[in-house]
DNA sequence: GTCAACATTTTGTCCAGGACAAAATATGAA
DNA sequence: TTCATATTTTGTCCTGGACAAAATGTTGAC
């Protein structure tokens, strides 16, 4: 019965755990900056209050947005959450019972509540169509989820709960529309390796089905030789690749960089995803999307270069 | 473009990944059995080969099976697979046709063939209802789930999509159930902390809900002192606590006894999943399930105890 | 002004090898 | 058998040094 109250603090496992920062990161901070301060048990070994695991968890949700240990380390709690707070994106300020529908549906997540996150986006799909529906309600809705993860206000099963059903809505609705594979043109969708996130390359298919387009997923995960033989295959018009905020930059567009030298000059090269986000410049012969709302154009304009028209 | 080729082997964090081993026991299992023996590269860093990853990825899967690392480190790969033949549950030799049916639900989850999935599962729901079909396709289904992740024949994606799928399908299959608020007995279902798997627990919900009991469900990872203060609101008849097979039978054993003591006596207090199987001697005071199949059998039993007629 | 190339700092991960508690097993008593 | 107690096995923790990859700062060309 003592288990329950736990006042003392946690080992450093359950710290990589609840932070996600590696043991070896969680000492070599220590030693460096001075924090975190551990305080030891009987045998030696670290006990982290909680206080100090709270501002570990602030640290590194700022430090994967970009900012530098050695500067926010220092700072107060206080300093952080003002931090956080300057990140999160602006407010969308659009419809606002769009914005109570979407308070709707985070509280739905929080909550754990399957079929009223279910229903109520089944009920916007209806109401607007898939491809608005990906634009106005998923992409909208992706920004808020990351927001609130950012912030601590969601855990792992709720990010989770919400990206699963997302993807159950979009596959089924993709699934029933008409004629999915004889269009032009033919579309690839995959990601890069270590990146994980199917949701990005649904929601393209889920954006481009509805205009005729064939789209044939890999799934995540592909090794950049595998995607260069596929597409010299010359099955394919476009590969599609989709990069979610957590994916390095860099890595992204030293790979793209690589794979659009090694594929047909006929075959088009696609990339969208936070990663990629205003990297046009350094991309050229690459077309980077900066929203999921412009690959319909891109489709028609694809179409008129290539002479191809709309079945 | 060299990156595609990579004959020589792996880092000790991929390592670490792939095979769930943590650094520090790949380090000492190489110091103590020596094995693994890594090469290492210029800057005297591990460098794992292929091979003895793979080998290392069925030792990790003997190991949670219960075998000692002592006994199977010096074993040969051959001998490995052989011990998890071994292991492997005996065949179901039921029905042909569904075992054939079963087959194909385990090409869709390696395939990724969500909607075939998807349809096949519920077709057999529709065929069989909810009991049976928790008790004669879930069931055996994990099993054998199970064991293809024993082998190695499923990655995790492919684990997980079969279980969001299963969940999905028991959710809405549950929800349409007509009057779920109202019969006895009042059961509260959940698990421990460091148990995550809510499949048990729909499942439980499923096989119960049709037989006119009341769930309520208060999600995974409920700490021992909130399940305790919930049931002592009075509000509650029964509290299920589901164990998946990765849960330390001792852990679960020594938290059911505790529960158990300091819950009200006129609460029963019922444990499922594999931690608990064949533990009942050891638990006394507590109804142990063996089979999902035995929860109908028990529920008329509290019934016939208490008093209670189903409407 | 932009951009590339180079120098410097920051930062995460790796290493060795000792230590120890918790878990598993063996041993002995009732 | 079942329980309690000794012994072995095993995973995790520790320290403190090292170093490459990433990020940042600087320089000079266009």
């Amino acid at each position: 019965m003592n288990t329950s109250l736990q006042p003392a603090g946690l080992p450093i496992a359950a710290v990589e755990r609840d932070t996600g920062l590696a043991k070896d990161t969680l000492r070599v901070w220590e030693r460096r900056y001075g924090f975190p301060q551990p305080e030891r048990d009987a045998n030696g070994e670290r006990v982290y209050p909680l206080a100090q695991v709270d501002k570990l968890r602030l640290l590194r949700r700022l430090i994967d947005q970009g900012l530098r240990p050695a500067k926010i380390i220092p700072l107060e709690l206080q300093a952080l959450t003002a931090l956080l707070d300057e990140i999160g994106r602006p407010r969308d300020g659009g419809d606002p019972e769009r914005s109570a529908q979407f308070t709707a549906i985070l509280k739905f997540v929080r909550l754990h509540l399957h079929e009223d996150l279910r229903r109520s986006l089944q009920q916007l799909l209806m109401k607007l169509g898939l491809q608005r529906f990906v634009c106005e309600v998923v992409a909208p809705l992706n920004q808020l989820v990351g927001d609130a993860w950012l912030r601590g206000e969601l855990e792992v099963p709720e990010e989770h709960l919400y990206t699963e059903q997302i993807q159950n809505i979009l596959r089924a609705a993709i699934g029933a529309h008409p004629a999915p594979h004889s269009g032009r043109p033919v579309v690839m969708l995959t990601t890069f390796p270590e990146e994980q996130h199917a949701l990005g390359l649904l929601m393209v298919e889920a954006a481009i089905t509805p205009e005729g387009a064939c789209c044939i997923s890999l799934g995540t995960q592909t090794p950049l030789e595998d995607i260069r033989s596929a597409a010299s295959g010359g099955r394919f018009d476009i590969v599609a690749l989709s990069f979610s905020s957590a994916y390095p930059t860099r890595q992204a567009i030293e790979g793209l960089r690589s794979l659009r030298a090694s594929l047909p000059e006929q075959v088009s090269l696609w990339a969208g995803g936070s990663a990629v986000h205003g990297a046009a410049r350094k991309l050229p012969g690459i077309t980077v999307f900066e929203s999921i709302a412009s690959l319909p154009a891109a489709l028609d304009a694809w179409r008129a270069a290539a002479g191809v028209t709309q079945p």
